[in-house]
DNA sequence: TATATCAGTTACCTAAAGGAAAGTAAAAGT
DNA sequence: ACTTTTACTTTCCTTTAGGTAACTGATATA
């Protein structure tokens, strides 16, 4: 393989684990449909993803954050009110998650289905 | 949340959780463009991808070859030759990959990169 | 008075992922 | 004779992810 094919392929591949990295798990893409789908409580989230439990749905929504990808607003009514939002640069997912979800379906109907 | 709602959101969710089990982990998809870059032998891919092992390569090449995603032929010269190449089915990938490295390329601009 | 809800936290544990280093067998190159 | 290459495997170890279950403190509901 040639140097600038190498360096083609490094080019190709960064990016892409830089994206892998920021989404990774098997959590935080449903969780951001959930909230995008309008689940905006701490349970609410927790009832609608299959399977998660509370102390993993803590971590996750801390690393999605981290990574602007949701907004926590804390209004200090009595009992305490937390709001998980999706922000803004959360919309720039929109076409990974569709992308993903077309190629799920078609990966079920043609590989797992079998 | 209504219950149709409800739905709509798993409809949402599991074709995503679908694609990310195929391809999740660190590694499988900087494999995938390894190889569709030329890289078809094993220390070639081993070299082209950052800081892989032997030992994680040889378990993710047989990940990818259950899900279809790769076919791996061996030559029988000596030495052994074998040579993983991508399949019809992994060009299905094409999108998603392209997808993810934009998303990857603006988020280490906008959000890494700070 | 008892129970449930809210948004989590804490402690403990298992499983899976991943890293480091060495080894293998056969052959080719120096 | 020695090293290198190929395509891995093996062993041992650490790290990360994830699961279970109990608990918090305030408030609301039955």
């Amino acid at each position: 393989m040639s140097k600038t094919n190498h360096t083609e392929c490094l080019s190709a591949m960064l990016p892409v684990r830089d994206a892998i990295d920021a989404i990774s798990g098997k959590w935080k893409l449903m969780i951001l449909i959930s909230i995008s789908s309008g689940n905006n409580r701490f349970r609410e989230i927790e009832r609608s993803v299959p399977k998660i439990t509370s102390k993993v749905l803590a971590k996750e929504l801390k690393d999605l954050e981290e990574h602007h990808l949701i907004k926590r607003t804390v209004y200090d009514e009595s009992p305490v009110l937390v709001e998980y939002t999706t922000t803004t640069y959360s919309k720039t997912l929109q076409p990974v998650i569709e992308v993903l979800r077309n190629w799920g379906i078609n990966h079920r109907k043609k590989v797992i289905g079998k």
